[in-house]
DNA sequence: CTCCTGTGATACCCGGCGGGTATCACCGCA
DNA sequence: TGCGGTGATACCCGCCGGGTATCACAGGAG
């Protein structure tokens, strides 16, 4: 059976994302009818039912589920190859480090700057990112290395070392009484009435239930704690980005959180072979 | 710009392992003509130059490197998401295990014993393969776990539990001298003028230098230890294979050799879960 | 020096297939 | 019972992937 296409599963990640062909369509740049047709083909190739038909839109059926996580592993993979082929073309040796937005920049910087220090270090450009997406830049070769937080997003099919373990601390608005304590435990902190826990997206987009704000982007998050409305449980080095209307407070039993350097398995490269050298030694 | 089709990924493996066109048109089943131009567009469509063409035969250049390397992932990739496909939609689960042919036979046996009393276990399927071909095996979906020794192949790229560490023996000819001892140290069993290390090959095929016959198969290795022309330092478990003509001697100082379970990162199928949650209970 | 061999590149043609437009078949709903 | 909206079908066309024939060029043998 001769393989699968990138354009059959570019289509059908489409269609199975919006669930609508019309849609799906549209967003390819392209008319609904050779849409439906080319999933037609692709099931026949394949010889099973992917999606279910039903006369008000499409659902997925469990093998449609599975091509889904597999056809996009296999469209960042192509996508990946694409741009670490140009990027090994060019003649001076870049790399890129993706990173939390929010992140220590404090461990940030003294990678950076150790690793200028190196004697052949190359260039290193930093894509600061979301919450979650590092390892989406990692996969489709858009970054070639990442500091990650295990905790938000999972090393599985990386190469990894531990670099950075912290406590945590509670950021509360200033003027709230716990704000006053020297320490506070997870126990305090996580069933404060008037500050609900925020939280946080899941990686596929969708919120856990709970009564607290719903959280995508850090600035949200400081701007929901100065506005007495939430509290927040995070790394000691965040400290970083407190405002004035926030306070710190070390937090007791808080489990401690480790940054990790993660890199795709297998690259052969020099330069981040330095890099993560560097890293390691900090 | 647009992605990479695995067709021309194919033509360019193809014609980067064979380093010839008219050979590698022939593997592919088509003629040379059309294989030169699909590379030429290739090369324009990334802007890249991926080969070197001399007068005489075919070079890679640095970026054809890495997009060999990335190529045969994608490749693997999308294979992988054709067979997962195929079995999520066979109507009874069934996982497949993969393990080295000369593997220790009695945790595989342990394994399938446990998993099998599991209440609700699947039917599992065990392809035994050759060194180093398990992750080969788990990165295309022809397998769903394998058991590894990290020594010969890395977990990079997988997730993996460890499951059995142990320590190894000398196989020596029966009537070497040094089978009569009741132990003996790497220090004497790797300098024995008569008995060299056999040479295993390297994931790429190549083997190290030196004065040991080159091994392919166990079973290769075994009839030379028969024939009094090597020796081997083995996992304690592989007595299993053991011939009359063979004797085991334990080493005192031999690093001890841990045996994983590794699967392919984001997998969601209940029946994996629940045979590495046996693997790693035993 | 010349011819032969073997390499990849070029020129040209054709058929299939990917894509577009128009339309249908079907369901849910006012 | 019509109307809106879904995916499927019918049909056409242009492009591109593949084939054949041939070229351009370097190296080696005589």
């Amino acid at each position: 059976m001769d393989p699968l296409e990138t354009r059959e599963l570019r289509y059908f990640v489409a269609v199975a994302e919006e669930l609508h062909f019309g849609r799906a369509a549209e967003l390819l740049g392209m008319a609904q009818p050779p849409l439906s047709r080319a999933i037609q083909q692709l099931e026949r190739r394949l010889g099973v039912m992917l999606l279910e038909r039903t006369r008000r839109g499409v659902a997925l059926t469990g093998a449609g589920e599975v091509l889904l996580d597999e056809a996009r592993a296999t469209l960042d993979a192509a996508a990946a190859a694409a741009r670490r082929t140009r990027r090994a073309a060019s003649p001076r040796s870049r790399l890129v480090l993706a990173a939390k937005a929010a992140g220590s920049h404090e461990l940030l910087r003294k990678l950076l700057d150790a690793y200028a220090a190196e004697p052949d270090a190359a260039e290193v450009e930093v894509v600061l990112c979301g919450i979650g997406e590092e390892t989406r830049l990692l996969r489709d070769g858009r970054a070639d290395a990442a500091l990650v937080h295990p905790l938000f997003s999972s090393l599985a099919g990386f190469d990894s070392e531990e670099l950075l373990t912290e406590d945590q601390v509670a950021v509360l608005p200033a003027e709230h009484p716990l704000a006053a304590r020297p320490f506070l435990s997870m126990a305090e902190v996580s069933d404060v009435p008037d500050l609900p826990m925020p939280r946080w997206p899941h990686p596929d987009g969708s919120y856990p239930p709970g009564p607290g704000p719903e959280i995508r982007d850090p600035s949200q998050l400081a701007q929901l704690i100065a506005l007495g409305r939430t509290l927040a449980v995070i790394p000691a080095s965040a400290r970083a980005w407190l405002w004035t209307a926030h306070t710190a407070v070390p937090l007791t039993d808080a489990p401690p959180v480790t940054t990790h350097i993660a890199w795709p398995p297998h690259s052969r490269s020099r330069a981040l072979a330095g890099l993560i050298r560097t890293a390691t030694r900090l």
